[in-house]
DNA sequence: CCAGAAACCGGCAGGGTTGACTGTTTCTGC
DNA sequence: GCAGAAACAGTCAACCCTGCCGGTTTCTGG
């Protein structure tokens, strides 16, 4: 067989070569491993839905082999499970990323406009895949209630600090709450259509009230 | 429930046995047939998902068989698109019917029930599944949002009539779409953990902001 | 340097889903 | 009453998903 070329290497260069090794430790790699797995199965989530997340298409999204993606993560419970705890810190820390200093005049509507970036986000409606999915899912669902209840403790204190609302006065704890379900249910509008000059309209009224409603 | 006909055999009863030919016109037949395996379907996703509404489980449900659910509805496609406008004339149904009388006391209160009533339901989860599976799949989602635009425009106008508002001031409109984006939102919280005390107090406080903000 | 462990690889079997196919029964029009 | 069409039944092959397996490479501790 041609001696000549193709040795593997190719690289007929000079001597030295590379250090054959890069030399990984395991922790690393195995952290790099699970943390590309847990990200591709998100994207899945995003674009192909809790359907399309198959754990064969999230293996190679994630340029991982199987064999490898079985040793980290057994099931595909444990891959999942592990998305969305992954995915839940995602979206805490997009949430106190978000919180940039707002404009003294208008700020009630340059808060809402963060709150609601939230759920109009790829990040949210891979949230919404799993959400619902948990509903008829009980291990996802064991997994996903604490993680949701947690998140949304955090959302309440950003929108209350945003807002910057005392919580203990007359019902501003519910408007705040309000608030909240509100932007949730314009993020699945906006799931299937592009509606954001409706979701500016009503914003833009929805902040008015809340300066109105709201006790100091 | 109870799946009365089922008219097999085994009916070791007595004589008279059998009326020879019941007789029943082909249209008829069809008609119930299609009819039972939409409702199937709606069935399958308010309990097993949309992921769980395999052809296999819904002709099981529905008590046909594999063959006539085939002849009926050739592809699933065919099927669940079937059953996505069966479930919308459903909603709208629902919709109708529940106009009942308000009380002249507490009437926004009362509206707000109603309205909200109709995003923690069974038939609200089951539009819910389809909706988010619509997201990620363009022939689904081709069929689902000409009818959710339809519905929407229904539940609009029945929201504006129970509240008893006149669109074309203020910023009404804006409040009658800010209150169903809010029960969508309510209603998708609903559908993981029953939060009915924290939703009835967010209706408290909601229908006392509206009675201030919608103009008269 | 050398066991042993961990990471990694690709193929394979079992189970399940979809839609097509061949018959059989029931209705319709003449 | 009789063809022909529609409704209905049950099975089968192709495909995909999941999890397991033996084997290989890379790192770790001594």
């Amino acid at each position: 067989m041609g001696v000549s070329a193709t040795p593997h290497t190719d690289g007929s260069t000079v001597a030295s070569e590379l250090g054959p090794a890069p030399r990984v430790p395991q922790g690393e790699r195995s952290r790099v491993m699970r943390l590309r797995l847990m990200e591709a199965t998100v994207e899945c989530l995003v674009e192909l839905g809790w359907t399309g997340t198959t754990t064969t298409v999230v293996s190679q999204r994630a340029g991982v082999s199987r064999g490898a993606q079985l040793h980290h993560f057994p099931s595909k419970q444990d891959l999942v499970v592990a998305a969305v705890e992954h995915l839940t810190e995602r979206r805490r820390h997009e949430l106190a990323q978000s919180a940039a200093d707002l404009p003294a005049e208008g700020r009630t509507r340059a808060a809402l406009d963060l709150i609601a970036a939230q759920y109009v986000s790829p990040v949210f409606f891979a949230a919404l895949e799993l959400w619902v999915a948990a509903r008829t899912d009980a291990a996802l669902r064991d997994a996903v209630v604490p993680l949701e209840r947690r998140f949304g403790r955090d959302a309440h204190a950003y929108t209350v600090a945003l807002l910057g609302v005392d919580e203990s006065r007359g019902r501003n704890r519910q408007h705040v709450q309000a608030t909240l379900d509100l932007a949730r249910g314009l993020g699945l509008a906006a799931s299937l259509t592009d509606d954001s000059a409706r979701r500016t309209s009503i914003l833009d009224a929805w902040a008015d009230t809340l300066d109105r409603e709201l006790e100091t």
